[in-house]
DNA sequence: GTATCGATGATCT
DNA sequence: GATCATCGATACC
């Protein structure tokens, strides 16, 4: 279990802290490798505008699910959280663990690559639907436990928006296989030289 | 490896 | 009518 408080605070906090942790739908389920933080004063986010009948999760209690259907055929899960209405983080993608042979029944006989490694793909393995929008995170079908260890964690953009681009509320689990997409090169003082000269250097949050 | 495109439907302008 | 917090297939390098 988490800490009482865990959601409770700011939402890129939260995001980084829940990779490494494991989540279970009905036993189903893994590590987190990969989470996004949305908030309220945040252009990519649901909720910029304000509560609607489909975000209405965002702006209720925190420690619940936000689920919402993504480009007519998939499902995505947020886990609502943060220190004002309207944030939620975003599970992009599992490492998975348990339930392997459930995973696959849902998904086909993907390699174990394949099965998490996006918001859809792991809804679809998980049996995430929109029953679960606005189900607590600390009772069934949901186990949420949080990570043991230290882990290395990266930030980067997030992927798939088109506002807020420049945001780095985008963190992955270090060297993972199982990520939507490959992490994005971290900006270590001694390789800036070369990671400018290769791309485009971050640019600042807010 | 990257690029592009169609599926498919709720939501919002 | 346009826009998506996506995925999988296909074409091409």
């Amino acid at each position: 279990m988490l800490p009482p408080d865990f959601f409770l605070r700011p939402v890129p906090a939260v995001a980084h802290d829940l990779v490494g942790a494991t989540l279970l739908v009905d036993g189903v389920g893994g590590l987190v490798v990969e989470t996004e933080a949305y908030d309220r004063h945040d252009p990519a986010s649901h909720s910029a505008a304000g509560p609607t009948a489909r975000n209405a999760a965002m702006f209720g209690p925190p420690g619940h699910a936000y689920v919402y259907r993504s480009y007519g055929l998939h499902w995505c899960l947020n886990l609502v959280c943060g220190d004002a209405p309207g944030a939620a983080v975003l599970i992009r993608a599992i490492e998975p663990r348990h339930g392997l042979a459930e995973m696959r029944a849902r998904r086909g006989p993907l390699a174990d690559r394949l099965l998490c490694s996006g918001p859809g793909r792991l809804c679809q393995a998980l049996g995430v639907g929109h029953a679960l929008d606005k189900a607590p995170l600390d009772a069934p079908p949901f186990l949420l436990r949080p990570r043991v260890g230290p882990a290395d964690v990266t930030a980067g953009r997030r992927i798939g928006i088109t506002r807020g681009i420049a945001t780095p509320w985008r963190f992955c689990l270090a060297g993972s296989r199982f990520l939507s997409r490959p992490a994005e090169k971290q900006a270590s003082p001694e390789a800036l030289p070369l990671d400018s000269a290769r791309g485009k250097p971050l640019e600042s949050a807010t």
